[in-house]
DNA sequence: TTGACAGGCAACTAAAAGGTTGCATAATTA
DNA sequence: TAATTATGCAACCTTTTAGTTGCCTGTCAA
């Protein structure tokens, strides 16, 4: 998987929000999702694509309208490949940095 | 804490990898973490400031060199409140994919 | 079978991101 | 003190991103 995808993905605060309203409420249409959006159409849909490109939503077609999915497992493989990288040690570099930043006299 | 700065500094390689040099070991300057990376040290003076406006580096100076710490807490407040939010309920969003994309025939 | 509804596609624009070069400045060291 | 080292600052360039407008296509209902 293409973790700078993901990462990418994420940055942008749109999107988040849209990962948001397919988590309140799975399996919504593109004109659900653009609801009460201060954007058209045309920018959520590519939104909606970039998620996809990152496998952190799926859709299907279903008649004439498209129903979009959250895929939890990118998230949940940032949370264990690179958060929990971080979080071994977390401790450690805090107390580092207290050191640093409130005790620099005494070095 | 400004989440959206958070994610955006985490969006590109360039930075995530100084993170990860940074958590291999903390305190380093500028130049050492210029070491061995394609870019000019501007480009990387760029990026470190980018991650400590985000709040994920701190810096000290010291003598004629700056140092540079990590702060663990961001990430931390990413894992917490806004991936833990996804992981409530992510294999709820896992079985309904899999009925989703499997089992669409018989809706 | 003709509208209306939901979405897809493509070209274009403005602003932000990522990077560079060149020069200035502060701290060390010979 | 003069040269060197480590960094800071600013202007500039190029590509990407986020968004728009305009038009086309497929589906459903009257």
């Amino acid at each position: 998987m293409s973790m700078d995808r993901v990462f990418r993905a994420l940055a942008d605060r749109s999107r988040r929000r849209l990962l948001d309203r397919l988590h309140a409420r799975n399996g919504q249409a593109l004109g659900e999702l653009c609801e009460g959006l201060d954007m058209t159409r045309q920018a959520v849909s590519k939104h909606l694509a970039i998620l996809e490109e990152a496998n952190l939503v799926v859709s299907r077609k279903e008649g004439r309208v498209r129903l979009h999915f959250i895929n939890p497992v990118p998230i949940n493989e940032i949370a264990d490949r690179w958060i929990g990288k971080f979080e071994r040690g977390r401790l450690r570099a805090l107390a580092d940095l207290k050191h640093r930043l409130e005790e620099k006299t005494d070095e």
